[in-house]
DNA sequence: CGCTTTTGACCCGCGC
DNA sequence: GCGCGGGTCAAAAGCG
């Protein structure tokens, strides 16, 4: 049994219970789409290349004490498009979950309105409703490559299918898969590299506003939900925000070994000491030593001008 | 029976 | 304006 599968990002943030996935190389790579509107900043291709190596060479390492980036990376021109994000897109769990709740709020009023004041002819499909004039706001989105047999990666979370197309130059088609669970809108698109159809790419869009069903609470050393010592939305929600976020909390515990992210951190890194020395995060925001604010969750370190 | 998947149609933005 | 491609909808089918 050689499957090797990714890891699964709600592992990321810091349960404790896997071990089982874990192999000495991950054929994982990740980058981060910010974009903004309808266009996509997803540049993983040209980031990554094409073949398997690729993906698990040493784009940075993460060195378990410095975190410090060894090159700056590849494919910088996806990079300004980072900049349109709006601000802090995952320093806080709970601002960027109540924005995008507001949008998904304001988008379903609206389509509730649009169907209300419609009513278009019965005739043959009921259409859509009309959309408003407004842009569709895109949220952020995370990609990653996966070396898998299967395609829909097991990630904790019910995911229910809604919709299959067909990839332009490719022979894989794309399948759509949306949260069952009702108050979340997360999204997520899987299909294969057509360069390599062993690779599974996965692009996760929007954030969980729930924690993940099969991963108990209980994994954050043990402190229950609003007690004030772990919150809850600092780690029920195991979609990724963005792996500088994961970085920026093993940051953190390194420096205040007191803080509720060692939990999950240490958690993580006890069960799984090779996983810093083997995750190949590819993502030009991840590797960031210097304490930015919040832009440095979103912009890579060699383009903030250093003072 | 309830939930999920399938799949064709539709919507929408974009480029020409 | 039109066609293309990506994304979504929703009825029907499938499944446990």
């Amino acid at each position: 049994m050689e499957r090797k599968e990714m890891i699964k990002m709600e592992e990321l943030v810091g349960s404790s219970s896997f071990t089982d996935h874990i192999s000495d190389s991950y054929p994982f790579s990740g980058i981060f789409d910010f974009s903004e509107g309808e266009k996509s900043s997803l540049g993983f291709m040209e980031l990554l290349g094409t073949g398997v190596q690729d993906y698990t060479s040493p784009l940075f390492d993460l060195p378990p004490i410095s975190m410090a980036p060894s090159a700056p990376l590849p494919a910088v021109k996806e990079c300004s498009e980072v900049l349109n994000q709006p601000a802090t897109p995952n320093s806080s769990s709970i601002s960027s979950a109540s924005s995008e709740a507001v949008n998904d709020t304001e988008q379903t009023n609206n389509k509730a309105v649009d169907q209300e004041e419609e009513q278009p002819d019965k005739t043959k499909k009921q259409l859509k409703p009309k959309k408003t004039n407004q842009k569709r706001q895109r949220e952020p989105r995370f990609a990653f490559m996966t070396k898998s047999e299967v395609d829909h990666l097991e990630d904790g979370y019910r995911w229910r299918k809604y919709g299959q197309k067909a990839v332009k130059n490719s022979p894989f088609p794309r399948s759509y898969y949306r949260c069952t669970t009702a108050s979340c809108n997360v999204k997520k698109r899987v299909e294969r590299s057509f360069t390599d159809p062993s690779i599974v790419v996965t692009t996760y869009e929007g954030q969980h506003t729930h924690p993940s069903p099969v991963m108990p609470r209980q994994n954050f050393a043990g402190a229950p939900p609003g007690s004030g010592g772990v919150s809850a939305t600092s780690f029920t929600m195991p979609m990724p925000r963005t792996l500088s976020h994961y970085q920026q909390q093993y940051q953190q515990s390194l420096i205040n070994p007191l803080t509720p992210s060692n939990f999950a951190i240490n958690g993580l890194l006890a069960n799984n000491p090779g996983l810093l020395r083997d995750t190949r995060f590819c993502t030009q925001g991840a590797a960031l030593l210097k304490d930015h604010g919040l832009l440095q969750d979103i912009v890579p370190s060699y383009m903030l001008k250093e003072e």
